[in-house]
DNA sequence: CGCTTCCTTGATTTATGTCAACGTGCGTGG
DNA sequence: CCACGCACGTTGACATAAATCAAGGAAGCG
């Protein structure tokens, strides 16, 4: 089980700071990993969370649907991140959750995300981090669908998946390449799937992203980033402020027998 | 000092989960409460934050700057509303934020965000929904961008903030009315100031909305809602679901005593 | 082989942006 | 009190990014 965790202990350990008991912890929480296929709803609008689900392989993407029956794609869920973090304190989700490619999960029941903070403050200040970056990635999107054009939006995009990637563990080579279809860009993206098609290919010509096979790849990253002043910090993908370090350095993980 | 915290007890309020005890740690929590004059900017882009805001009286906005220098507003902050929720971990503030009105603030020092879980789980939860909200708004904000014409999301984003107001405390003549010019209106719905004028006539046209003044009125909410699909549930307004209400009430307040 | 998914392309329409100008009310300083 | 600047709203003419409509091709799959 292990391995398969890795890229959620990938992101966490770029905070640095969990201590083994903490991240025994998180293990110990995490329960019912399973694998999906691709397409399978794991989650859907309206109905209540059953758990807070963490991505351990494959992507996923989280959509709201409009009352004409169009969607507009408001996040990814890459390997490493969750679903429903706070799913216990709201009644109805507010928002789909489907699979994009198969996939493998882990369980954290809902109500034990909010005794975390009770049992470990470092691990709980984790969790915090990670809704907190969730909210920086969907304010990212409102930048783009607001000011940017077309093309610039799927570079952003693009790049804002890699450096996601690279948070959660990813190297190079692979860190480049995303299961996007041009619908995906469309719904995810505000534009036609006509106009994503026309985008995509501009990109394509300029020799700095591949588009095919329901794959996208990127292929020079420094000329898309230039293109849409895409500014890599922005994830903050580093350790937390010492002063947080040494603030919490002080609790032990004693209390961690209490969950579960 | 009480009386002006009130936004934030009714907000809070809504959830149904706090003591008297958690309500007088969040009270002792807050310092250093101020008045500041419309147009302060409160928090800069790429500054670190220096403490976690709460809005007890007025309106501020939240937004990014471009490269060209043109912004993007990704959210308002209304009064029992939060800034930099989770600050403390964050070496830097991805966003600006500035005050539309004069208003009325406190403040929390970072870190002793992260332990009020340590003191109050309640409590502690209670902020993590604070977070979750922030998140969903965020997330009706891309929906509304990327799927809908200028004149439904001016009309989505009234009825959504008057939502907020209602949750907050305010009653309803008062939460119809918003502080928001039509500049305001174009840089948080993407679009030309303009295209923001004409929209905000056609909707004044139909009755439904006053703009004048720098100021913005819900007239005809219904009528509002059914032109834009508006759905008043998904903020989800109401008390936390039960079992999270039984599972948490285990916890004393006795070691609020820890926090300051 | 036929179905589906994904990508592609052309012709046309439409929503929205841009440019330029003007009115109004209001506060401030002369 | 008046003159001026400023923020806000308004309007018209024009340009353009993007949506829509319609069709077709290539690859994968049962």
């Amino acid at each position: 089980m292990d391995s398969q965790l890795s890229p959620l202990h990938a992101r966490m350990g770029t905070l640095g700071l969990l201590t083994p008991d903490d991240e025994s912890l998180l293990d110990r929480l995490l329960h019912g990993v399973r694998h999906h296929p691709a397409g399978l709803q794991l989650q859907s609008e309206k109905a209540p969370y059953r758990a807070t689900i963490v991505m351990l392989a494959g992507w996923g993407l989280r959509y709201k649907t409009l009352a004409d029956g169009r969607r507009q794609i408001t996040n990814f869920v890459l390997p490493g991140e969750t679903i429903g973090l706070y799913g216990a304190l709201f009644n109805r989700c507010d928002h789909a959750v489907e699979l994009m490619t198969e996939a493998t999960t882990a369980e954290i029941p809902c109500l034990d995300v909010m005794e975390v903070f009770a049992a470990s403050p470092r691990l709980g200040t984790a969790l915090c981090w990670i809704g907190g970056q969730d909210e920086r990635f969907m304010e990212q999107q409102v930048m783009r669908i607001g000011k940017m054009n077309a093309a610039q939006r799927i570079a952003h995009m693009l790049l804002e998946l890699h450096t996601r990637l690279l948070q959660n563990g990813f190297e190079d080579p692979w860190a480049l390449q995303m299961p996007i279809t041009q619908a995906v860009v469309a719904d995810a993206l505000g534009m036609s799937h006509v106009h994503a098609n026309r985008s995509c290919r501009m990109l394509h010509e300029h020799g700095w992203v591949d588009s095919q096979g329901g794959q996208m790849t990127v292929r020079e990253q420094d000329q898309l980033a230039s293109f849409c002043d895409y500014d890599p910090d922005y994830v903050n993908g580093g350790k937390l402020p010492s002063k947080v370090l040494h603030r919490l350095a002080k609790y032990t993980s004693a209390a961690s027998s209490k969950v579960h």
